[in-house]
DNA sequence: CATGAATGAGTGTTCATTCAT
DNA sequence: GATGAATGAACACTCATTCAT
C-alpha cells in the first residue's frame, strides 16, 4: 500500500506522474476515454487525446485496455452500470405519487444528466457496430425502468385509481417524452433550449389526464 | 484482378449517353453515400465504398464534392428536405381524427421509414461535429410537425373537443412515442423487436385520453 | 518533479539470500534469452517472453544485460564456447577409424544437438547484424574442427592409408554434408524428414571411398 | 537482371512519378522489398525503406501487397521461381562430364549468385515464421537438383564409369560442399574469404575421387 | 536487488485527397 | 469529364528501456 499524501497534491509542485492506485489509473483513463468518446464517437476517437486527458503517455493506455474496443465498452459498460438502481427505487404513496415520482426521477437522473445523455448518443452512433452494448443498455436500464412504470400502471388500475390502457404493454409511452427531451438537448440544446422545469410539468400532466379516471 | 470492360465506359469521343447524366450521376453518388454514411458513421464511412456502390472511380466522387465533409452535408440536407411536406399536409375532420391522421402519418411516413431512421442516427451521432444539419432539421421538420400537432391541440380545445393542455406549449409530447420507436428499433430491433401497430394503437390510446374531455 | 533519494537505493541491510543467486539469475535469463532469440531471431524476440521464461520480471533483465544486443551477443558466445572442445578430443588408431570417429562426433555433437542447429541458423540470419559473432564461431568451431580433418588427412596420406587429396586444403569439404544436414533440419525437417543414420552412413562411404587408395 | 526500358527513361525530363506499367511499378518494389528483406530479415526490415528504394510513397506499397508478411511471400516466391530451370538443363557427355557439368552450373548459378545466398539466408533465418517458403524451395529447387545428381550417379553406375554408391540415396552428399560454400560466404565473406575456384576444383576432385571406379 | 508500471519513439497500415493521363 | 494510381499525413498499437518504490 503506498502512503498517499493528500497534502502533496496542492504541494509547490504538481506530481503528474503516477502515484495513484493501479484502480485509480484505471479510473482516470476510463472518464478522460468516456470524455473523447461522448464528444467525437468511437472512430474519430483519438488514443492521443485520451492518454492527455488521463495525464498519462499514450502507451500506458494499453496497459489498462488491449485496444480502442474494448475501451470503448468497457466505458459504456461503466457507465450503464452506475444508473440502474437510481430508477428502480422505492414504491410507496398513491399510484400517481408514484408515477411522478419516477418521472420526476426519470428527469433528475436520466435527462438532466449530461453523462447519460451521452451514453445514449453513443448507443446510438454506435449501435452498429457495438449491439451488445444496446442489448445491455436494454437488459440493465430499459427493463428496469419499462418495469417500474408498468408497476405503477398496474397498481393504479387495482386500486381503480388509473383507468385501464394499453400502455401497460407498452410502458415506454409513459416515458418518451423523457427521451424526446435528451435527444433535444443532444441535437438543439445551443440553439434552441428547451424549459426543461415546464417541459416535465407538461409531461406529468398529460401522462396524469390520460390515466386518471375521474375528470377535473 | 477485375474484369472491366474499358470499351463501354468512355467513348472516345462525346460520349452520346449522359445529357443530364451529370445530374443522375450526383444522385448516385449521393444515395450511394447515404447508405455508407447510414451504415458506418461519418468517420467510419469510405469514399472507396461510396465510389463503389455508385458505380464510379474514386477520383469521380471529387467532382461532385470537394470533401467528405461537404458530401455528408449534401447527404443529409437533401434526405431532410424530401420528408417536410408529408407531414404538414391538410387538415380536415375532427380533431380527433385530425390528430389521429397526423400520428398515423408520423409512423407510416417517419417511423417506420428506414431512411429517416438512418437520419436521425446520423444526427444525433454528429450533431456534434455537424450542429448547422441538426438546425435544419429543426427548421424543417420538427417545427413544422410541431406546428401542425399545436394546430390540433388548439382546433380541438376551441371546438370543446380537447381540454386545454400544456401541451400546446410542447407538442413534442404527443408525438414523442414516435420517436421512442424509431430510437427503439435504432437500437434493439434485432433482439428486442416492437409490435409496431400495436404500439401505435396504444400510442394513440394514449394521447386520445389524455385530450378527450368527456369519459368513456 | 521527483524527489528521489539516492541513499535509500542500497538495502538498509545485506540480503541473506542469495549468494550465488546472481550467478545463477544470469544463467536462468541466458537460457530464457537463447530459447526465445532462437525461436524467433533477434529482432522479433521479445524481452518480455525472456523475462517470463526466466521467471523474473522484465525490469531484472536489465539488471544482468544492458540491452537487447549485449544479450544476445551473450546468449551466443555463451553458446559457442560449450561445444568447441568435444570436436578436438583424441585422435586414436588407423586414420580412417580417426576420420570415422570425428565424423561420428560431429553427427552426434553437432547435427543431431537442436541447440547448434538454433545457433547455426542464429548466425546465419543475424551475421549481417552481428558479424563479430560468426567470427567467433569461425575461431573457436570452424578452425579447431577443419584443422582436427586436416590433420586426419595428413595422417592418413602420410600413412599412405588415403591418397593425396586437395581436401587438405579445404577439410570443409569432408564435413560438408553435416552442415547441409543441419540445414536440412531446420528447413525441412517436419515435412521432408531426413534419416540421420543412414544419411551419415552414406556420407561416410562417400568420404571413404574418395579417400581410400585401394579399391574394394 | 531487369530488363530496363529503353525509351520512356531518356525522356526529355525524369519523370520519377508513376510512368510506368503497373507490372513493372511491381516489380521496382519487389526487387526494392528482396534488397531491404535481405539485408535486414523479414521483422527488421522497414516498409519505408522499402519504397524508398523503390522510389515510391510509403502508401504505394500497399497498392502491391496487402501487407508486410505477403510482401515477403511474394520476394521469396519471386526469386526462388527465377532459378529452377538452370539446374536441371540438358544431360550430354558421359558421367563424369555430365556431373562435374552440374556442379559447375551449381558454383556458376547457386554458389556465386548473391541472390541465392541471400534466398538461403532468408530461408533458414524466416523458415520457422514462413514454412511453406522452404517448401516451396523444396519442392522448386533441391528435388530437381537432387534428380539430376541422382540421374547422373545411376548412368554412371550404369555405364560402369561410377561405383555402386549410397550417395544415390542422398544425392545431397555431392551438393553439399556447394552449400557449405554458400554459406561460408554468407558468414565468413569478409573477414575469411573463400577461394571458390579452388575450392570449386577440390569439390569437384573429392567427389570423383570418390565415385570412380579405376584408379590413376 | 527486484519489480513492473510508465514511457514514447517507432512501425505497419489506412484513407482522404490529388493529378497526370 | 472520368479514371485510378499515387501520395503522405495520421493513427492504433508495440516494445525496448527507465526508474520510483
Amino acid at each position: 500500500m503506498k502512503i498517499r499524501s493528500r497534502v502533496t497534491d496542492v504541494g509547490p509542485h504538481r506530481s503528474t506522474r503516477g502515484r495513484e492506485t493501479k484502480a485509480r489509473r484505471q479510473e482516470q483513463i476510463l472518464a478522460a476515454a468516456f470524455e473523447v468518446f461522448a464528444a467525437h464517437g468511437f472512430e474519430a476517437a483519438r488514443i492521443d487525446e485520451v492518454a492527455e486527458r488521463a495525464g498519462v503517455a499514450k502507451g500506458t493506455v494499453y496497459l489498462y485496455f488491449p485496444n480502442k474496443e474494448q475501451m470503448f465498452r468497457a466505458v459504456v459498460r461503466s457507465l450503464i452500470r452506475k444508473r440502474i438502481d437510481l430508477l428502480v427505487k422505492g414504491l410507496p404513496g398513491s399510484s400517481e405519487e408514484l408515477l411522478r415520482g419516477l418521472i420526476s426521477q426519470m428527469y433528475a437522473n436520466v435527462v438532466r444528466n449530461s453523462k447519460v445523455r451521452s451514453i445514449v448518443r453513443m448507443l446510438v452512433a454506435e449501435s452498429g457496430r457495438f449491439p451488445q452494448l444496446a442489448d445491455i443498455y436494454h437488459r440493465e436500464v430499459i427493463i428496469p425502468g419499462m418495469n417500474a412504470v408498468r408497476e405503477a400502471l398496474k397498481r393504479g388500475a387495482a386500486a381503480k385509481e388509473f383507468r385501464r390502457t394499453k400502455a401497460v404493454d407498452f410502458p415506454q409511452i409513459v416515458a418518451a417524452p423523457g427521451l424526446l427531451a435528451m435527444v433535444w438537448q443532444l441535437l438543439f440544446s445551443d440553439r434552441h433550449p428547451l424549459d426543461l422545469s415546464a417541459y416535465m410539468q407538461a409531461h406529468m400532466e398529460f401522462v396524469m389526464n390520460s390515466l386518471r379516471r375521474t375528470k377535473d
